[in-house]
DNA sequence: CGTATTTGACCCGCGC
DNA sequence: GCGCGGGTCAAATACG
């Protein structure tokens, strides 16, 4: 490649001689050539001319600093014709199709030196032509910077659309949701055997089979009511409390009441204990948790929001501690997390959340909030309900968990039920785009007609949100190409990129996100060319998700000054 | 000096 | 009743 990088180099600058922007080479040959040894990187951007993308090269980008970069995209993006090695080797045929037939026919010639300065010297021979070209070049110019703005135009002009109309499901879902959620329980006794079931089968631990998990049910009935809990008991009985503050008088009002005040998940023991004699353990069992298994080397996963660690413990059967933190974005919030990494293989995370924040969340924050929340709604009404119901898809599996359906479980081991989402295999649909059928069917354009009826809908317009979010937070970091391709391709380029550097910025835990992201974007392509080009997405996920998990935190919590393992000194 | 973290002590539930 | 383990508190400590 590189035997072949420095003929190529000179094409551009037998262009740039006719019409491109840098007239600085032109009085002499030897500026070519010190352009050509120096940088190629110039000559790149100069290729690009054409390109929109380019034009950010040559304008502003140094191009020593900027060099090394782009190189290391080269050897991931070979094959796109917008990349930069792609340019020096393919931008001629964009060149063909941009430029007139001069072009074309310096391409056919142009394979030494010669050509550049039969270019330059006509362009030099004539001050009128000179000034002509120089004119051309600003307009030129300026043409391009039309079009780049114009398309900037466009491209934000459609985030817009995509975010309002992800806005707009979500605002269907989740109204729907809440309708769902006002009807009268109905299904307690059924989801009471199955709990008991669970908590006395297999040691309390249920592993769904992936058809079980398809078929968990989402009963209308019997998912919390996050904003009723929050507005009606919960709140004065919260504030009464004094959440997290008060002396510990029994784990089961702290709990509940936590669990109530947030609307997650449990909640509602009325609804149990209007049964007689629900015990303790059935009214622990409402205590539903949400554990989230990922690669991390980070002391925790970043997921929007702040915490404070509160304790930490050596757990049994772990030589890892677990420690204990709490939400301090809000006072008095009672979510709670542990973070704990797995015996069996130290480079997982798992996190486990219990709890329903009693505040506003930042969007970063959303994500997580709504996943786990969707998760613990699936366990708490789905899972306790009989398994033989409608064939409700079940997205959180297709979307948080598009890999296997195995990477779900639900655990019923005392005390508190809980749902696993398993990450940490994460990197194969990322590395492998090309799912089986069913993981890239998820019709993510109609969601609300489709997912209406699941609670874990919610996922997706979530997960969606974020990513627009962070592309449009971090759109300016975008690296790798996402212009000069079709616009399908750029749509997913962008998206994928979006996701890149959300991933980037928000940490491993994204990756969860960008798996679902990734899953989602896979299905959402009409045609399934855009899935070859999964590859340069799937390697940015990749490697995002592997370098996150090197990265130490840089995140949003302005409270986190836990580096890496500093919390998990104990072993 | 204010805030966050650490860490030993304490409380509680559960199983035997 | 006792011991164990999970969870939390709060004083001590570290940090910016």
């Amino acid at each position: 490649m590189d035997a072949t990088t420095p003929p190529t180099i000179q094409f551009p600058v037998n262009f740039n001689c006719c019409h491109d922007q840098d007239p600085s080479f032109l009085p002499s040959d030897d500026d070519v050539v010190v352009d050509n040894d120096d940088d190629k990187r110039k000559v790149v951007g100069e290729m690009d001319f054409f390109a929109q993308r380019s034009n950010k090269l040559v304008d502003d980008i140094d191009d020593e600093e900027v060099e090394e970069e782009e190189e290391e995209e080269e050897e991931e993006d070979d094959d796109d014709d917008d990349d930069d090695d792609g340019n020096l080797i393919h931008t001629s045929d964009s060149d063909i199709k941009d430029s007139a037939g001069r072009t074309k026919l310096q391409l056919n010639v142009n394979t030494g030196l010669n050509l550049l300065t039969t270019n330059t010297s006509s362009d030099i021979s004539n001050d009128g032509i000179h000034c002509n070209t120089e004119d051309k070049r600003a307009k030129d110019e300026v043409a391009v910077l039309q079009a780049e703005v114009e398309r900037m135009n466009t491209e934000n002009q459609r985030l817009r659309e995509m975010l309002s109309q992800v806005t707009s499901n979500y605002n269907t879902v989740q109204m729907h949701l809440v309708t769902l959620m006002q009807q009268p329980p109905d299904a307690k006794a059924e989801e009471q055997d199955l709990m008991k079931q669970i908590k006395k089968s297999n040691g309390g631990l249920m592993v769904l089979s992936p058809r079980q998990l398809m078929d968990l049910r989402l009963p209308a009935v019997d998912i919390d009511e996050p904003s009723l809990s929050s507005s009606d008991h919960s709140g004065s009985e919260i504030a009464s409390k004094g959440f997290g503050l008060r002396k510990r008088d029994s784990s089961e009002d702290s709990l509940d009441q936590g669990s109530q005040a947030q609307g997650w998940v449990a909640n509602k023991v009325p609804r149990f204990n209007s049964s007689k004699n629900v015990d303790q353990t059935e009214a622990t069992m409402r205590k539903a948790r949400v554990s989230v298994r990922a690669r991390s080397e980070a002391t925790m996963i970043t997921d929007g929001c702040q915490w404070r660690k509160y304790g930490q413990k050596m757990a049994k059967g772990n030589p890892c501690p677990r420690a204990y933190y709490r939400c301090t974005m809000a006072a008095g919030c009672p979510v709670r997390k542990q973070v704990q990494r797995c015996a069996e293989d130290r480079t997982i995370l798992i996190t486990t959340y219990e709890g329903n924040h009693n505040h506003p969340l930042p969007p970063a924050a959303m994500a997580m909030a709504s996943t786990t929340s969707s998760a613990a709604r699936m366990l708490l009404s789905g899972s306790m309900s009989s398994a033989d119901g409608l064939m409700n898809s079940n997205f959180l599996t297709r979307t948080i968990l598009p890999c296997s359906s195995s990477m779900a479980t639900i655990s019923a081991s005392a005390p508190f039920p809980t749902v696993t989402l398993d990450l940490t295999q994460t990197p194969n649909p990322l590395q492998f785009p090309r799912l089986t059928p069913g993981q890239f069917q998820v019709p993510f354009p109609n969601p609300p007609q489709n997912l209406a009826n699941s609670p874990a809908a919610a996922l997706l317009p979530q997960i969606f949100g974020q990513a627009l979010h962070t592309q449009s937070k971090f759109s300016g970091l975008q690296m790798s190409g996402d212009v000069g391709h079709q616009q399908l391709q750029i749509s997913l380029a962008e998206t994928v990129n979006a996701a890149t550097a959300a991933i980037a910025a928000d940490h491993n835990f994204t990756a969860a996100l960008a798996a679902a992201i990734t899953s989602i974007i896979g299905s959402s392509q009409p045609n399934n060319a855009a899935v070859p080009n999964d590859n340069a997405a799937t390697a940015n996920l990749t490697s995002v998700t592997n370098s996150s998990a090197n990265n130490a935190t840089t995140t949003s919590n302005s409270n986190n000054k836990i580096t890496n393992n500093s919390s998990f000194t104990a072993n």
